[in-house]
DNA sequence: CGTCACGTTGACTAATTTCAATAACGGTGG
DNA sequence: CCACCGTTATTGAAATTAGTCAACGTGACG
């Protein structure tokens, strides 16, 4: 029988289930899986999940809260590669090398379901589905990053920023929060930092969506009033 | 005993072995890896070697000639994201939702050892080295891409480029070529594109190192003269 | 030896960054 | 509870970078 604790971590009984882990398993291989997450682990707003350099341990689930992850270079060089919510997975940079690549920011107070890489392995060799799952995870980012590519160069201001829109409230939509409104969990400098623009043009830019009647801003809330119209500006920008 | 056919596509007795292949492998397992790889395919210059949409099946190690990847938007938009050579896997992108999801085009006719999937799936079961060797294929591709979104993100068009030769430089001379020369396989405007500047900058920037004694330009083939005038140039930006 | 794709270069234009000033929050402590 | 301070955000004007449009070369290849 489970003890409260292990239960209270076990991916079975977890609601973010089918965002995390693999849906057709039978009872018993979700039961191996269980014992997956060995610990749960909060990160208080602005601490490091991980950072570039350390020994690379575990994959992470993001259980609740908001991460930004950035590369650095030695010169001071710095982006933003991407901005994790609840379900998504993070650290699998530091499977190549043994150790991380990039840091791991929480943006707003979080839990993570740690996921040490070595059972990771073991257990993927035991449940084929894991295995699979883990491929596709993987595979998923790399395309979630050809996207960003895609974005970084070949769009303009007004397309990054609309297409950076629709991409999270996609993501909380497919969550259950509203398609119509949005509350950003980080800086205009950090989007900036995402989207390859500085943050005065990320401004301007949400401003001159606000001035056309396409969203309306007020601080970090975002209210969305023409979600075509983004769509639109996305597409509008095709052939260069 | 091996048939000369099956011997001719064996990685035991492939040059590239150290490239594609994991290294740690027992005598017995190396001759498992051997039955990967089930056809060598020949690639016409300009042909594709699979195309966005089509279903996923294998992946793909390069065992001669040049790639460029790129996606596309139904509305038009492209992006190369990578150029690939000799020793590299391609077709990561189909695993996670079992179609590729961007083009694969041969630069020049090249040949490419083909890897069904479900073989991948099944041998990774039997072979933990080579589990532990998809992964790190996979992350290593992950961490390029952040280095691609680095240079998108936060580098000037000389930097850009600076970089992107340096790069090609490094792989080039890890596969035996010469550290202060190179054959450009691509068009400027396939440069451009993965580079997210327009041909004509590309093509000035290079005029630009050329008049600045850093390259020597003469249609594909480039002459480093300085090589590290071409790192400076990378690491003086910092800090944007 | 002509044609076509590729590459270079110039002049001009547009987009974004930079610099600067001001405003609005949000958290903290009196 | 309110005032203050530092951080975050907005906006304007000038500067800069890269893009666009256009003309001209040049090579490779049939």
């Amino acid at each position: 029988m489970l003890s409260p604790s292990t239960l209270q971590i076990a991916c079975s009984h977890c609601n973010l289930r089918e965002l995390c882990m693999p849906v057709d398993v039978t009872a018993r291989d979700m039961e191996r899986l269980d014992t997956l997450v060995t610990t749960r682990r909060r990160i208080r707003r602005g601490a490091a999940l991980y950072s570039s350099g350390e020994k690379f341990n575990a994959l992470y689930a993001i259980r609740s809260g908001f991460f930004k992850t950035r590369v650095t270079t030695p010169d001071g060089r710095e982006q933003v590669t991407g901005f994790q919510m609840a379900g998504e997975i993070m650290g699998l940079d530091g499977i190549v090398a043994n150790q991380h690549t990039c840091d791991a920011l929480a943006l707003e107070d979080a839990e993570v379901c740690e996921m040490p890489y070595d059972r990771i392995e073991s257990l993927s060799h035991e449940v084929p589905a894991l295995q699979t799952h883990v491929h596709k995870i993987m595979s998923r980012e790399i395309v979630r990053e050809h996207g960003v590519m895609l974005l970084l160069g070949s769009m303009r201001a007004e397309e990054r920023v609309a297409s950076f829109l629709l991409n999270l409230l996609q993501r909380l939509h497919a969550r259950g929060f509203s398609e119509a409104a949005l509350v950003l969990r980080m800086t205009r400098e950090e989007i900036g930092s995402y989207l390859g623009l500085t943050l005065e043009t990320v401004s301007r830019t949400f401003s001159k969506f606000a001035e056309d009647g396409i969203i309306e801003v007020k601080h970090r809330q975002v209210r969305i009033l023409d979600s075509q119209a983004l769509r639109a500006i996305v597409n509008a920008g095709a052939g260069r």
